[in-house]
DNA sequence: TCCTGATAGTATCAATTGCAACTATATGTC
DNA sequence: GACATATAGTTGCAATTGATACTATCAGGA
């Protein structure tokens, strides 16, 4: 699907903050500030190194492409993660025996206390966001939200797709 | 509200991908980029240069600080954006005759004729974003989208007011 | 007039992110 | 074994963003 303009209506009272993308990324800032606010400000982490951790959690034991896969980071914002929180010694890397390109990570002592510590926080903050929804209305947003996301990303592919044809 | 670890369920298996406010980054994200990539390549714009042509629009003459308060950037955000646009010479600076603090801002000949493009092509992409939801759902999730994000704003205030006074 | 405090906007520096190029290791084929 | 190709991860550079501090102007008294 091709992006064209057909849309002409309203072109003369075009208000941004009644714009949907819009309202959609204040929104997103909104829920992204106030849960980062409480591990930034606690241990200083950022949100690469706050979802490589969360990943990692308890017992597991990944590579560097396995947090990829599940964070929704791309290899150089994880890349950059394991070294700040090699830094803070909250993970350890190992080399694989078997394939020596690939890193064995997991959380040390030092990294699970804090993340326990985190935990119950985070979910905090998550409950206070939704606490004056019902389970209905959660299930509902959840579900609308996907959707929209999955337009966005059918979108973003047929752009990408016609960048690179040159159409 | 203080923000303090009650919520102890479930501390073993704390999953990434189904953790609200990662699901919230994500969405928005994939919307951001699916709108943003529209003016970004066709005209270079950032997401702060294009919310401040946005604003302006048609006809309008507006103070920098009159463009902080209906963007949800902050002043050195639109300071920069002006900056940005006048060098591409889509915006003209004059200063106000009254108060000569104030600049009045206002798109150019160039920067209109853009304006005038890009708005439909961002409608458009806002039609395909919500093509397959009822009018209905769309005006749900709008008003969740709201309610979560009053109380996002609510914990954000919180946090910053016990950082200040230190407890 | 002079002083104080507020407001408008700019400049500076550090942290974050994105993109592209690069190194090292592994795999498959001849 | 040697070459071509793919994969894992890192590094470097440029663009974006955020927080703080700074300059210029105004407004309200003493």
């Amino acid at each position: 699907m091709m992006v064209t303009a057909n849309n002409t209506m309203d072109k003369e009272d075009f208000q941004l903050g009644s714009f949907f993308p819009y309202k959609v990324r204040v929104f997103g800032t909104a829920v992204s500030t106030a849960v980062s606010s409480v591990y930034r400000e606690r241990y200083g982490l950022s949100v690469s190194e706050w979802r490589t951790m969360a990943i990692l959690g308890r017992n597991q034991a990944l590579s560097a492409s396995e947090i990829v896969e599940r964070s929704s980071m791309d290899k150089v914002n994880v890349s950059r993660a394991v070294q700040a929180l090699r830094k803070k010694e909250f993970l350890r890397r190992d080399i694989d025996g078997e394939d020596r390109r690939k890193s064995v990570l997991r959380l040390t002592e030092k990294g699970l206390a804090v993340f326990n510590d985190v935990i119950p926080l985070v979910r905090d903050v998550e409950a206070a966001l939704t606490e004056n929804l019902s389970a209905e209305e959660q299930a509902v947003l959840l579900t609308l939200m996907e959707k929209v996301q999955k337009n966005a990303e059918a979108l973003i592919g047929d752009m990408s797709a016609e960048a690179a044809n040159g159409s």
